[in-house]
DNA sequence: CCTCCCCCATGACAGATGTCACGCCACAGT
DNA sequence: ACTGTGGCGTGACATCTGTCATGGGGGAGG
């Protein structure tokens, strides 16, 4: 039997896919886990095979939980399960030592399939997503001008970022400017959605 | 045998729910849909008893589809299934004659004890989001403050919000200072986000 | 009829935002 | 030692945003 944890913050959508998982009759899932900061203590606890991991998660993101796994049990496969095929996502995934990468659009009998290739060994991306990953290439954005992007989310003023970061509001302003341009946005807003989408955030 | 149909536009996720309501004795999903737009046909053509709709679907949201199915077949029960539990959800939800709201956060088991209390005439709701939607109460917002509002999503320049509504930026710089005053925000940004958790997007 | 309220618009003004030039310091590479 | 790059800051400037006052037109309701 294959011995799997399962984490994903979505009750229903953990039991469901967790219902799904439990028709094959080689797959048992072991451990569940509705954050991300649970994720480490429960492979070890449990002893799993292969962990499936959701990205959007409270505590600690699907992705630094796999960095966390990979670095404490570097024996468990990572099979990355996501909402947003982001090829920023899959970069970071891949980076993180991730095994498997796959968004839910794709159809349920992905899943297994991709459990049991990762334990034989293989990687399965899928190869439309690698494609567009390679094609936008690493965040051309400093690591200051990535924090102070992160920050301005949501209609935060200038003033406030600069009080959080504790920088002066032109130095907010200057790195505001130079993540505008180097995301090829017209303005803040545009600039994080676009940070966002490639994964440079 | 109790007859479902099953709109969610994520595969997985799905297919997932389709697993887990079929290890329940007394229901069967018959159906399934991807869109919004699909749902009232599935309906028809299979019969079914209950729809569980998700809210976020292309083609058509599930509010929309739960009020086009009310209209078609009003028989058919209606359990609202989202990840948001946004108060202005739940009210439209409401509106559209839906049955059931229920958020994916809930446990497994609510979604088939919700689908046979629809069907013996009871109403399901979460008490503590009927009441912060009744606190929120409804829209202040105008019908073309709300228009200008939503067209000022992402960074879009108010010269851009003229353009497409055919106005001058003076009256767009109006109608978006009234839909913060009325949000309660700061600034655009803030205003899109307060007014889509409330629903009045 | 008169009064609201909504629609649309203009003009003026303060403040926020985006850009640019320029400076300082530290650190790494040549 | 020199140069490049990134972090941090200032000042100046043009533009964009948000607010306010004010106006005209139309429809709904007292």
């Amino acid at each position: 039997m294959i011995r799997l944890l399962l984490a994903e913050d979505q009750s229903m959508v953990r039991e469901a896919l967790a219902a799904l998982l439990s028709l094959e009759d080689d797959l048992d899932v072991v451990a569940q886990a509705a954050r991300g900061d649970e994720v480490v203590a429960a492979a070890r606890e449990h002893s799993v095979d292969v962990a499936l991991l959701d990205i959007e998660m409270p505590g600690l993101s699907g992705l630094d939980a796999a960095a966390a796994l990979r670095g404490a049990c570097p024996g468990v496969k990572i099979v990355i399960l996501t909402t947003f095929g982001r090829p920023g996502y899959l970069r970071r995934a891949m980076e993180a030592g991730a095994d498997a990468f796959l968004v839910k659009d794709a159809p349920a009998a992905r899943l297994a399939e991709a459990v049991r290739r990762v334990l034989r060994g293989e990687r399965v991306i899928d190869p439309v997503l690698a494609a567009a990953a390679l094609a936008d290439g690493a965040s051309p954005l400093t690591e200051r001008e990535r924090e102070v992007l992160g920050a301005a989310a949501d209609g935060v003023t200038n003033a406030e970022i600069a009080d959080a970061l504790h920088l002066s509001q032109g130095t907010v302003r200057n790195y505001l400017s130079l993540a505008i341009q180097k995301t090829g946005a017209r303005n803040r807003a545009e600039a994080v959605r676009t940070a966002r989408d490639k994964g440079w955030l």
